[in-house]
DNA sequence: CTTACAAGCTACAGCAGATAGAGGTTCAAG
DNA sequence: CTTGAACCTCTATCTGCTGTAGCTTGTAAG
């Protein structure tokens, strides 16, 4: 039987966090000491370990809840875990290449900037005037 | 004078995302009608325009805040706004060569998977057991 | 057996950056 | 004057955790 702490230490995971996915049903409600402490077996390891290395990957914790019960009935096809996958592919190469359009935008406005006073400021200017990028990036943030 | 509908029509930002950038200061407080609805000039529609540009060059909102202050006094040297910009710029290219990494992680995953039970399937196999990963990723998400 | 203290517990607040809804008021056109 | 779209405030919700306060339990040493 584990601790939490030895949960925590083996995958990575806060101890807090471990207990979070809990809460929101991700992991089982773990079994207890009398004093109510939680303790855990193998098995509880590996599924948090799935759940971390899948968040490494991207996927969210929706998409992960799925995979853990296509996961749990291993007599299906796997075909909606792999589509899982794909979408998660999809995401991951749209969010590369927007934020590669922001690179180059970023990087023309850091290259143009001579260090003048903020009057002339191309970094600044840049940003005032939308007009004078050259690729779209109309999507915020990532 | 321009309503809050103007503004949102024209910078593309939601009504409510206008009165959340006011209540956290990172637009001024507008006028109002006698009837206490938020009239706006010319210079708060360029103002919004900026904040939203930067947004979607992916400039967290305290780093606009900043950038807003410099472009706020036009005589100081530029050096500042150019700082911002290029630990932006970094700060891209790091998420950039991460989620190459999971690119590349993801895409295996998914071309090793041919269909069979999810008993034998690759995507699950390789969120299970992490030591089949190729490359490195260790930050979570992104 | 006692004591010390690390590690556990619950409950709640807070982060970014919005977004949505309820329930009510104002503006402007016809 | 009436209609109804647009506005108002306030509060709650989302994702995915993380941190804090204040208390209890487990365990190893003395």
């Amino acid at each position: 039987m584990l601790a939490i702490g030895t949960l925590s230490r083996k995958t990575g995971t806060k101890v807090q966090t471990i207990r979070y996915y809990e809460q929101i049903g991700l992991m089982n409600e773990a079994g207890r000491t009398s004093g109510g402490q939680r303790r855990y077996y193998e098995k509880d390891l590996d599924r948090l370990a799935f759940i971390r290395h899948s968040r490494q990957l991207g996927f969210s914790l929706d998409s992960i809840r799925e995979l853990l019960e296509l996961s749990d009935n291993p007599a299906q096809s796997c075909s909606e875990a792999d589509s899982i996958a794909r979408r998660q592919l999809g995401q991951v190469e749209q969010r590369i290449k927007r934020l590669q359009a922001l690179k180059k935008e970023l990087k023309r406005m850091v290259v143009e900037c001579d260090g003048e006073s903020v009057a002339e400021c191309k970094v600044l200017e840049v940003l005032r005037d939308h007009s004078e990028c050259l690729t779209e990036h109309n999507e915020i943030g990532a």
